[in-house]
DNA sequence: CCCTGATTCGC
DNA sequence: GCGAATCAGG
């Protein structure tokens, strides 16, 4: 196979959007994901949280190895500064106990804080929905197209990686590399990567043993195909 | 062992 | 330019 420019862009996309090697070259099929790292690395899009790349302290006193001869003193590569990927937050601050009738998500963009549909706080400082809160169990990822989808993976009108920020919901819709893929948009929970509605699926509450349902999927979580 | 990404080097 | 082989950390 050979790096058509349309491989070529799904590999930024899902290199990008933090896709494993291995997962890329899956998902591109007819290469390997040596393949895909040496690409990446041509293409000029490297430097990603690599487990063997750790070392970096100031004032580094053992060198030892020198594998290759003639390699005196190895520029030390700074790792570039990796921007905080979507994940949980530290230690969402408790808010008290407040209920509202309706997030308003649609129409202003202004800051609205407080008020999630919060009962109350769990072990962990996360929420506690009641069950009549529950949201019905909607698997955040549609059924996954068994197509893999070789056109651009950048769409119009939806939120792409490119448009994220820290006001608005990262919650991913439908799977990475896909050409419908997008994030949810809408105004973030304030101190989550999420919107309200997507906070209740991502921080799923220890409710007392009988009236747990089964958890929804959380993002990337089901099984992959094929 | 498995995984990961980085690097090298023959093609 | 490509990618298998190799390296090296988790």
């Amino acid at each position: 196979m050979s790096w058509t420019d349309e491989r070529i862009e799904s590999l930024r996309s899902m290199w990008e959007k933090g896709l494993t090697a291995s997962q890329i070259a899956d998902e591109l099929g007819g290469v390997s994901r040596n393949a895909v790292i040496g690409k990446a690395h041509r293409l000029g899009l490297k430097s990603r949280p690599s487990p063997v790349k750790a070392t970096e302290k100031v004032a580094k006193a053992p060198k030892p190895a020198a594998p290759k001869p003639a390699a005196p003193p190895p520029a030390p590569r700074a790792a570039a500064p990796v921007a905080p990927r979507p994940v949980a937050p530290a230690r969402p601050e408790p808010k008290p106990a407040v209920d509202v009738a309706e997030s308003p998500a649609a129409g202003d963009a202004p800051p609205k804080p407080d008020a999630p549909r919060i009962v109350s706080i769990g072990p962990g400082g996360f929420i506690r929905q009641g069950p009549g809160d529950q949201q019905a169990p909607i698997p955040p990822a549609p059924p996954r197209r068994l197509v893999p989808a070789k056109p651009s993976p950048e769409i119009a009108d939806k939120t792409s990686l490119l448009d994220l920020n820290d006001r608005i919901c990262r919650w991913p819709m439908g799977h990475p590399g896909e050409p419908d893929f997008h994030f949810c948009g809408e105004a973030v929970n304030p101190g989550f990567p999420y919107c309200v509605e997507h906070c209740g699926r991502a921080y799923q509450a220890q409710l007392p043993r009988g009236t747990r349902r089964p958890p929804p999927p959380p993002p990337f979580g089901g099984p992959r195909v094929r």
